[in-house]
DNA sequence: GTCTATACTTCGATAGAC
DNA sequence: GTCTATCGAAGTATAGAC
């Protein structure tokens, strides 16, 4: 089944103009909305020359996963293992409303479609690790425990409750809401300190 | 534009097979894999029959999403208003696989399409404000204060914790998860009692 | 790197007969 | 309550010329 059919590269300018294309879509009317004719069209250019970058329409769906999670990484190594306050700058990371829907777009996807899941499954569970081994040593350094919360709890329960809040807000609701993020603003204030400023990253549309 | 278009009734037996496939096809495969003439072919029935019972396709998702909110209305109300250990309960309720996949579905489906979204927001909503006067009551009664912790951010917490865990174990991802539901467990177990079995809701499909 | 042309499939929706 | 027939549009994907 060798085909002999041609590729784009990787770093063809039209390609990441497809690519854009693709999240912008997914973010404003959802993954069902992106095809290949409706990307060539909003891109100018016909459908064939999509297929010439990307042979089939999960091809195309997993080249933009893999664009934005590399990104990411790059962004989130690099913040992560610099902080000096560890916790309150994963909470930072995993606020931010629009890196978080797109994500979030990405794992409705990915429940039915077994390539991109494995796509997915593979870089979330990159960035828990890291997030986990950077969190383990900073409290190994100061001799700290979380009142008998596991680093890997934490973690786990700062994503849940960022990922939930973000889509409820984006239905209306917010019930419960503030009570949560005061909750954990102020479990972070007494383990790292108390001002949040000190500890904010840089404001890169970053998260997990 | 009052149209002359016939419907079907709400009670009959067709209409009630047609919504049970749109939740079977939404839950294997996606909202996106759900069409009239999907439906209709997996019914054995023809395209047409299917319009005469929906008008159009976004009326079909309506008709699955209020059929099954009010199901579980009915279902929920009764469970934790006679409940004896509501929190204990409201963390069983949450914790069904099942149906937290199928709400989001819908969740991911409202997101772009502002009459299912408000009509998902609607039911959501309810749902937490009977979860709310239930548990404020509860705890009311017995003089008890959850250790500073609100209740609305109580019930938000147990509900993020359970959505986000089902949606992660499908992609394969555990890291924190038995950690986190411990730390649940414990924490209800310390203001309601140990035994979670005396607790126990009736095995009924629902959650919220 | 980009295009024309084309083959094929699936879709939502309607009018109107039985 | 269910069907046939039909319209018009959108979709994926391929071969091959420029």
């Amino acid at each position: 089944m060798t085909s002999t059919r041609r590729m784009g590269t990787e770093h063809s300018k039209t390609r990441h103009q497809l690519l854009d294309i693709v999240e912008r879509l997914m973010l404003e009317e959802g993954y069902a909305a992106v095809g290949i004719r409706r990307v060539a069209r909003e891109a100018g250019v016909t459908p064939p020359l999509v297929h010439y970058y990307f042979q089939t329409l999960d091809d195309m769906f997993i080249a933009a996963l893999d664009r934005r999670a590399e990104q990411l990484q790059v962004r989130q190594a690099q913040i992560l293992e610099s902080a000096e306050h560890p916790l309150r700058v994963m909470w930072e990371l995993a606020n931010q409303p629009a890196g978080t829907t797109l994500t979030n777009e990405f794992a409705a996807l990915a429940a039915h479609r077994k390539k991109i899941r494995s796509h997915l499954a593979d870089y979330a569970q990159r960035y828990r690790t890291l997030q986990l081994s950077v969190l383990t040593r900073y409290l190994e350094q100061r001799g700290h425990s979380m009142y008998g919360i596991a680093p890997e709890a934490a973690i786990f329960l700062m994503t849940a409750i960022c990922q939930v809040r973000i889509r409820e807000e984006s239905l209306g609701m917010t019930t419960g809401h503030a009570e949560a993020l005061a909750l954990v603003d102020q479990f972070i204030a007494r383990l790292e300190g108390d001002d949040p400023a000190t500890a904010t990253a840089p404001a890169a549309g970053a998260d997990g």
